[in-house]
DNA sequence: GCCAACGTTGGC
DNA sequence: GCCAACGTTGGC
């Protein structure tokens, strides 16, 4: 089983959403480093979701990949923000997964916390200027991470 | 293939 | 609202 983290801007779509809805399919990613991960998800992995642009950025849930990547239908819906004309039905473009709610953490993890800890080291989220949306967690940040939350 | 211009992300 | 960082686009 692999480790992600997945952000999203609480004013777009809320863990609290991802609660009410149960699966989501994660639409919309639009970076090829990002799909790319998207397409290496296998149902059951682990994901944590992470509140960006908001007034507190930081891990706020747990959620598992429900599905394996497949083609993201808005990248054709010509009514959708995320319409792509450059992509194909014959070879989409942009692939999605749909994320399944676990639980809420009982506390945010702040992006603070995570600064300036050799557990984060190598970690993309708390490199500075990093803006990617779908990121691989090591076992062990995965571990780090929730152990912060009590 | 290079690189300047531009747009977007996201913390602060 | 500002701005740094980065990805994408397009002219050459």
């Amino acid at each position: 089983m692999n480790h992600w983290l997945m952000k999203s801007e609480p004013d777009e779509f809320s863990i609290d959403d991802l609660k009410a809805r149960k699966t989501e399919p994660w639409s919309g990613v639009r970076n090829y480093q990002a799909r790319n991960h998207l397409r290496a998800m296998r149902q059951g992995d682990g994901v944590l979701f992470y509140h960006s642009s908001c007034g507190v950025p930081g891990v706020v849930g747990v959620a598992t990949v429900a599905s394996e990547a497949y083609p993201d239908p808005t990248q054709f819906d010509v009514k959708s923000d995320y319409f792509d004309a450059k992509s194909a039905l014959a070879e989409p473009r942009w692939s999605l997964v749909d994320v399944k709610f676990k639980r809420k953490l009982k506390r945010t993890i702040v992006l603070a916390e995570l600064k300036d800890r050799v557990e984060m080291r190598d970690c993309p989220l708390i490199q500075r200027g990093n803006r990617l949306s779908v990121l691989p967690l090591t076992q062990a940040q995965w571990d780090f991470i929730l152990s912060l939350e009590r």
